[in-house]
DNA sequence: ATGAAACATGAGTCAATGTTCAACTTAGTG
DNA sequence: CACTAAGTTGAACATTGACTCATGTTTCAT
């Protein structure tokens, strides 16, 4: 028996070409208004003027505000981690490909501002994408480390938390540096931070 | 002259004892609702309520929503730096220095779960407040960078990016290890990610 | 061509809640 | 005690914006 009345999740696919290129416009729109007026103050009169339709036609692709912004977070987030991984192919250590890959999120972050405002903000909107979003990053970054670890690449130390303090690092030297201040380049902070990491602080004589 | 009128900022200091009790509870019972509901999910009721005073009370004391959550932020934003300057008060080096605020950051993130949810969403409610909060916090870093630098404790490098640096380790891994899940001590956290920026990652033969 | 499904429209509904205010109570001073 | 300033109260107001729906238009398989 196919469920159906109020509780049951109506298929909002796009069937024709037309309605594809709605959603597409209609998505996009969307991220703009989020990103720039946030997602409370965003309205979906705005995001329908933006897309050119009718406030009706967001209810024919979503069902909420709140869905909206999930399937935008989904997007940005894939968005992200495939720029990085683009970057970082053919790296030939763990080292470089840290250095590759923070170059390129910074790069990324100054030319997709609306970033942050979403993803951050799904802490508070939408909390399960926001967590699912940094623990698929965490994840992929631990096996970096691991098998880096494995290949004697790096030191030995404990892979997750090394995982966590190098996102919390790239996050935040993406907000300074990417999104607040341009006063030194990517490849600049890149650099710098991957020194600290590699490096580290203590004085070597 | 005095400037009156509507656009006047009214002084809503107390000036009794009572007021100033009645401001305190006020207060504490923001932190609680904003902290268990966020900035746009809580109510001014929510608020008197867990206080117990009526409605127009909290008016008395505050301009508006956001006046409030602009004060808990700059609360939290000075507590927690007492705190963690507190813990670090008295460290030999600034190496132990940063294991002993880590630790003290994570722990004290545990017992004030409601920081992250008011400071982080601050950056979306009242941005200059958080731009503000984290200024401040990587101002105070970059100096003790540079002293240590001079002192020649550590090795050569840029302060600024590296305070960054540190500040977003820190917060992420406050967020994983302090609010998500409490699978390490804040001790054995603050050691593994000293150990990473104090020894680096690069093996050494 | 034609009928049905998909898509588009936008005025209207409705609930939520931030803020005001006029009446009332309490505290403190001369 | 009397008077004023400070503090308290909660019903009423006003706005806002997400979401519905009845109607109209377009697409496309047969």
């Amino acid at each position: 028996m196919t469920v159906t009345g109020s509780a049951a999740a109506v298929d909002k696919t796009p069937r024709t070409e037309r309605g594809r290129k709605t959603l597409r416009r209609v998505l996009e729109a969307a991220a703009q208004e989020f990103g720039e007026r946030g997602f409370h103050d965003a309205a979906i009169t705005g995001i329908t003027q933006r897309a050119g339709v009718a406030l009706g036609t967001f209810y024919t692709y979503f069902e909420s505000k709140e869905e909206v912004f999930r399937a935008l977070v989904r997007d940005m987030s894939h968005a992200t981690r495939q720029h990085v991984a683009e970057a970082v192919r053919g790296a030939p250590d763990r080292l470089t490909a840290e250095r590759l890959g923070l170059e390129a999120f910074i790069a990324f972050v100054r030319e997709h501002r609306e970033l942050y405002r979403i993803i951050e903000e799904a802490q508070f909107v939408a909390h399960d994408a926001y967590r699912e979003h940094y623990l698929t990053f965490a994840e992929g970054y631990r096996r970096n480390l691991a098998a880096a670890r494995a290949r004697g690449e790096i030191a030995d130390g404990e892979d997750e938390p090394r995982a966590w303090a190098l996102i919390g690092m790239s996050v935040f030297l993406g907000m300074r540096y990417g999104l607040w201040d341009e006063d030194l380049s990517p490849a600049q902070v890149a650099d710098i931070a991957i020194d600290l990491v590699s490096e580290g602080l203590r004085k070597r004589t």
